[in-house]
DNA sequence: GGGTAATCGAGACGGTACGTCTTGTCTTAGG
DNA sequence: CCTAAGACAAGACGTACCGTCTCGATTACCC
């Protein structure tokens, strides 16, 4: 689905795409986002601001939240790596306050208020906001879990998939369900519980 | 924001509003939803396949989203009370299996497709579907966990409205992120996760 | 067509009809039509300046060209009758000149830009406005025409009702077309002008 | 007002307007006006049928009223010449038989019932129908009486002004009150007595 | 270093839906 | 039974976008 918007890994001189339209309707459609909310994003409010003539964009992007994607994807960057200092709870403390505060930030609202909405919608959102974003995120994780597991940080019979959903479910859950704000103050909380667990003590010992 | 659609125990006879319209309305909304998706469900739809003129729903509701999220407190009903049979475990695993198998359900669709995406963006529905839909089985959860605080079931400094997201956080994540689809088969793996943690028994035992 | 709306003439003491709402609608209808022009005029304006159910309307109009051609009506009163001084042309001049005035009066609006609009589009106005306003007034005028013909002070063989379009002919044609407003200053020179002709002199006499 | 539908003599290199559209246009109002009357036409209606978008009708026109006297406009054609014999009555005659031809013409009902009752209420179509439509015609039928005059046909004195307003009223009276019907049979009658009046000869003259 | 082909901004086009307004009918209370 | 009030199904209003299309005017490649 997103072919066309040629990756800047691949050879850039081979197509006459713009570069300063491409940018300049990336940062249109963000800021737009954010200003009037996802629903109200509009193409030709995208052209609009960026200048730019409608056809551009639908030269190269399939829908608002294909644009939306790329966006994204330009502004998380490529820092899927995940810390690795031997203590598992303080790397995932870490990481995940990090991705807390990303997730909170006005900056990643197209994120929220867009493209989880898009995806559920839309399936080629979805796959790639899957591929793109979220897998290489989770694989990091899952990585360093696996490690963890191998430390003896972790009980050996926890599935990691089952793992990663417990830990950044939360997260996820209080983001887009607003029962709380996110709030990478309460990062190191919820660690704290995934890793020990709700029950009392090793299994169901005394009263 | 829900006010005006007076609810049927309301005095009804001080009310010229159309029973059958209403009804008519919600199930189109709902039907509609689940066929073409949010983002092409419209009023002028809506009216059309109620049989309804598009004043009658914009009289009632004011958005589409308003629609959705009456029809699914009409199919939701008022099951949110929670089991307690004494073992916490069991009753989350009765009680979550169910919530896991309706989430998954197509009937709710309208629900994950739509009310979800749509509250992202509109703070009434957020605020609608916060309290209308989510705060009284969250509430249920939380009470049934306070008892098996109480029974020792759960240790005492555990704050349960950490709980609460440990254990449904997972449940949305998939959903939401389509990561892998929500299965109710999974749910008492995952609440034995929650119960248990990741961690394993420091040396044994814990305190 | 405008039977229902009992003329004053009938017994009103067998009809429960209110003769407030009467008044009041067409007072309303009146002057919207004034203050907005006859394409914005509406049922449910009139209704709600007349504080007034709608229903109340339907009941006894047609339509709301119906409701002008009543309060045009009302307004118009009866005042059909002709002077006859004994000199044709002077009572003309009289008579042709208060038209004028009249049809220039922005009281008379609802008239020109509602009723006779409104005829050439509804049999039933144009019947009526024939029929309750222009008839009257056109039959008087002949009258007073014949009586001068038999004076010796219009030719024998002239056709009267040629006469009377010759004579209002040119006052609508400025009303409706918008060439010169219509002005009673300039009636008597119109009049000299119908009762002379344009010919320099009885048959092409001396150059 | 007639400003933007440029006329197929501008540089039409430059206007990417669509000369297909605005003709399904013109004709689908003119025939639509004829079927159902002015009241009821409707720019919905006109692009249903022309098969054309609304924007389309709107981006050039600003109402109804405004196509109508756009396709008045190219059904009139540029035909304003009055013919010029020698013999006023004759030419009068002959041009005015064929305009009330025109004005029974179920061809020129958009004109009657649509334009003229229109310009009593707008005073932009008002404004447009005297400029583009009457008063190239009043000119050239003042011109030729201006002929005439000189011609010693017509009195010194008259105000031609005043001349066309007698010769035109009373086929106007005829057509917009509804009194007699227009018939080109009663021209030659109608402009005998203008050129005559009313009067009879001073002290017995004429034949 | 001109030819040429794709891209650019612009914006008209046939459409669909928006949210509002009015139509004419119907129902409900109150006088 | 008439009234004021107002809900109802219907559908037009004028606006905003959709996604496609056609224009010249760059632009940057290739010869």
């Amino acid at each position: 689905m997103n072919a066309p918007p040629t990756p800047p890994t691949s050879d850039r001189s081979l197509d006459r795409r713009s570069e300063k339209a491409r940018k300049a309707i990336l940062e249109a459609a963000m800021e737009l986002c954010r200003e009037v909310g996802y629903p109200a994003l509009t193409i030709e409010g995208i052209a609009r601001r960026a200048g730019v003539g409608k056809q551009t964009i639908y030269r190269w992007w399939s829908s608002k939240g294909a644009v939306l994607l790329e966006g994204i994807n330009d502004l998380a960057g490529v820092s899927t790596d995940f810390p690795s200092t031997g203590d598992i709870a303080a790397d995932l403390r870490s990481q995940m306050s990090a991705t807390a505060g990303l997730l909170a930030s006005e900056l990643f609202e197209p994120y929220t208020r867009g493209l989880i909405p898009a995806a559920q919608n839309d399936p080629d959102i979805a796959e790639s906001l899957l591929e793109d974003i979220l897998q290489p995120r989770i694989r990091a994780c899952r990585d360093r879990l696996v490690q963890a597991q191998k430390d003896g940080q972790i009980r050996d019979d926890v599935d990691l998939a089952d793992a990663v959903d417990l830990l950044y479910g939360p997260l996820y859950y209080r983001l887009l369900l607003h029962t709380r704000p996110v709030d990478p103050a309460d990062v190191p909380r919820m660690i704290d519980l995934a890793m020990q667990g709700l029950r009392p003590w090793p299994h169901g010992a005394p009263t």
